[in-house]
DNA sequence: GTCTATATGCTGATAGAC
DNA sequence: GTCTATCAGCATATAGAC
């Protein structure tokens, strides 16, 4: 499939790269946010790893997104298998605080609008408000068989609107956790949930 | 009052740079956060301006203590105040995106228990719940003796979760805020708020 | 494709004149 | 108290050997 095998080799082994570096980070914490000690960590020297990234942010942001790629096998289904993932993304979270540092001090980076991670987060932003609001959709609308209540938003709040609550919740915790690993990010994050969503007894 | 004439001189000049600094970095924006820009903003050298301030790190919490300081008249009164009092500050903070952009940096930055902003972080965050689970009590609560049922937010929610819930959607929405700017930062934590409140009729 | 060596720039911090 | 001058360190990026 590819056009030349040294092109293919060079995509695989960039794939290999961003598996590795996510492990580390995950394991050993991200401390500084350095090329080097990414290529360090990855047993590569410093231009070596360079060499399949154009720069640091493309790096960084590439990382970000094999994240993202390993953790939403799917974003759909109901409320009830949506939540679920949510939660358990969640709770994986809180295994890997170097991975959630990483994220959250990109998430700040790519506020100017020349950063390369700036399209990343504001594409995964509305993909995750997307599959949200598609998932948590008030009864009867859409493709939803007759018969069968499901959730609806509370006090006339549009989807939207629901939708920024939980994203920002969601990364707000991540804050709170990081300042104090004992916070129970999932606890607040599915008690939120609760609230947002009016569940009815569908079962 | 102050043990000596040069001292008092030194905190009211510190002042004076907290200040100024609030300024520029509220109407110029804030791009690096480097102590020379700083210094440059507010009219010193930067090695003029580090004689105030031990590090870099030591001037950048002093700056946010300041804006906090300035904002917070009283986190106190009927929850209705303090609603409208955070509601006021998150309108006024989508007028400053420098200051928005320094505080979620440092907040992250923060994370390292080594970092001078990590106590200034753990106690604003405990400073904000408090005051928000002190005005959001519930109608005739107030001061009720231990035994009596407890204050209760909605859905069987404790008054923490509620005020990391609130917390973690102010810090949050300001992420949303910085990727894209047309983001009604107080609207959603209004709608928020109406949503994690129970109302009586006691007004 | 990966390395060593290096260019270049920026950072925060300090020494010392005035 | 504030400056000029300077330091040492680390960052990313690139040149060029192999």
């Amino acid at each position: 499939m590819a056009r030349r095998g040294s092109y293919a080799k060079g995509v695989a082994k960039r794939e290999e790269i961003l598996e590795r570096a996510l492990e580390v980070i995950a394991q050993d914490g991200y401390r500084a946010a350095s090329v080097k000690e990414i290529a360090d960590a990855v047993g590569l020297s410093q231009p070596g790893l360079l060499h399949y990234f154009a720069s640091k942010e493309e790096l960084f942001v590439e990382i970000l997104r094999k994240r993202d790629e390993m953790d939403q096998s799917s974003l759909d289904g109901s409320i009830d298998e949506l939540r679920a993932k949510f939660l358990s993304v969640i709770e994986h979270n809180a295994s890997t605080p170097g991975l959630v540092e990483l994220f959250s001090r990109q998430a700040v980076e790519g506020a100017d609008p020349q950063h390369p991670a700036h399209d990343f987060f504001l594409q995964r932003g509305a993909g995750l408000r997307a599959a949200f609001a598609e998932g948590a959709r008030p009864a009867g609308e859409e493709s939803r068989p007759v018969g069968e209540e499901a959730s609806e938003f509370v006090a006339g709040m549009d989807a939207e609107t629901a939708a920024r609550i939980f994203q920002a919740v969601a990364d707000g915790v991540q804050l709170q956790w990081l300042l104090d690993p004992t916070v129970d990010m999932a606890g607040i994050v599915d008690t939120l949930l609760n609230l947002l969503i009016t569940r009815s007894d569908h079962d």
